[in-house]
DNA sequence: CAAAATTATTAGCCTGACCTAAATCTTATT
DNA sequence: AATAAGATTTAGGTCAGGCTAATAATTTTG
């Protein structure tokens, strides 16, 4: 088994890679994501690369990409982390702000085993508390067809169906304001010059809620045929 | 939080002075328990003995004793420890011969909140699958009032109440034998010559069992009065 | 297109936790 | 009391995973 290091560096890259449409990911982005020193990264991402099997393919001056051992690693540890997440929600009452810093440090030391009671606990969930996609054993994630909430059209109504980021202020804040997965939602409007976008919980109360996009941008939504 | 190490060395120190009734614990016996050199033993409790707060109090050639600090954290380990291993047990399905292996590992990485999620969940139980009494939050055990099955008398019934280590293999076996928690046994006859010990589990088959001294030793068992 | 700014790499160092081999201390034995 | 046997510690080394400071490569800008 890999150290927990190496996994947090493949799980990092994946991660990045996959905000950035498969882009190659930078000594320094990776660096600041991890909270370490750019040396440090190169030094690492070296090790990686020199593996057998070969984890990272390196391109000096453009960035990482894993090769498919790397991205088989990296998916283990998500999968581990986000049923982990589930499992919190579910079986231990955890709010969807608790559970990441709890399942970060268990994704490293939990068993198959344990990983599979787990799954079988929860009737194999393919997505965690936030909405994230669990891959299966095989590695194979379950997309779905979802939007930002600033491209959602006003007044086209839709489901959250996913949030991105695991900052808990901001999922608590969310939660508060009624912003929870299979929450029905409408836009009513979107400010100009990037300005805040008002939107409105459908069948709740009649209260409009004005998002900035930072944030919006970091809701996903499912759109739905317009009723009206 | 001390590193997953100092853990381990701590709670392996308050384990054999336990076993060998507080006597100081010596260099090799650590070393060998924890399965590394002498010389890794003498450098880290060197450490522990010059940290501050002090963990351990070392006499050259006597051995190590823990001072209340270091019992403090031995016992947050151990309660870690064993209530993973009824949450594992009581809501994942382990059998008590897969438990310890996998509450090694979550012991050092799960937080206080989990902890007590999980002590609640559970009904905050005293002891754990074999029989090990659970510190409470303070460090207090509930100790049992048991002897090993060598020193119970021929015909006193009794009742199995703990069973010490975690050899997967005779875990495993004495269940096969029906030899679990709470079931009544009755020892039949003790050949001389440090002999094997014959018993019969009461109220099941007639089936008499021989049980060599060495795990007879470790069977602990709560002698009830002679209804015969 | 050269200089400035940015980004990445190298060099050299540190710490924790291990190791082996050699030296030293204690205890037991003759 | 001297020595052999056994236990323990010291000396010196490795490796992973960090760090800072200095250097080098690339990109941006004037």
């Amino acid at each position: 088994m890999k150290s927990q290091s190496t996994e947090d560096y493949l799980k990092a890259i994946y991660q990045l890679q996959e905000m950035q449409n498969g882009e190659p990911v930078s000594t320094s982005t990776l660096a600041s994501w991890l909270g370490v020193a750019n040396a440090s990264v190169t030094g690492m991402v070296k090790r990686f690369s020199s593996a057998d099997p070969k984890l990272v393919e390196y391109e000096p001056y453009t960035g990482f990409v894993l090769t498919d051992a790397g991205e088989k690693i990296a998916l283990e540890v998500i999968r581990h982390h986000r049923l982990i997440e589930c499992y919190l929600s579910q079986a231990l009452g955890y709010s969807w702000d608790e559970v990441h810093e709890e399942a970060e440090r268990l994704e490293h030391v939990i068993s198959e085993a344990m990983e599979d009671r787990m799954a079988q606990a929860l009737g194999n969930p393919i997505s965690d508390p936030h909405g994230d996609p669990i891959p299966d054993r095989e590695g194979n994630l379950h997309q779905l067809n979802v939007i930002p909430l600033t491209q959602l059209a006003v007044e086209q109504p839709g489901t959250i169906r996913r949030v991105i980021g695991q900052e808990p202020d901001l999922l608590r804040y969310l939660a508060e304001q009624g912003l929870v997965l299979s929450a029905h939602i409408k836009v009513i409007s979107k400010a100009p010059f990037n300005g805040p976008i008002s939107i409105r919980i459908v069948n709740s109360s009649e209260t409009i809620l004005a998002l900035g996009r930072e944030v919006a941008e970091k809701i996903l939504i499912q759109p739905s045929s317009n009723t009206r």
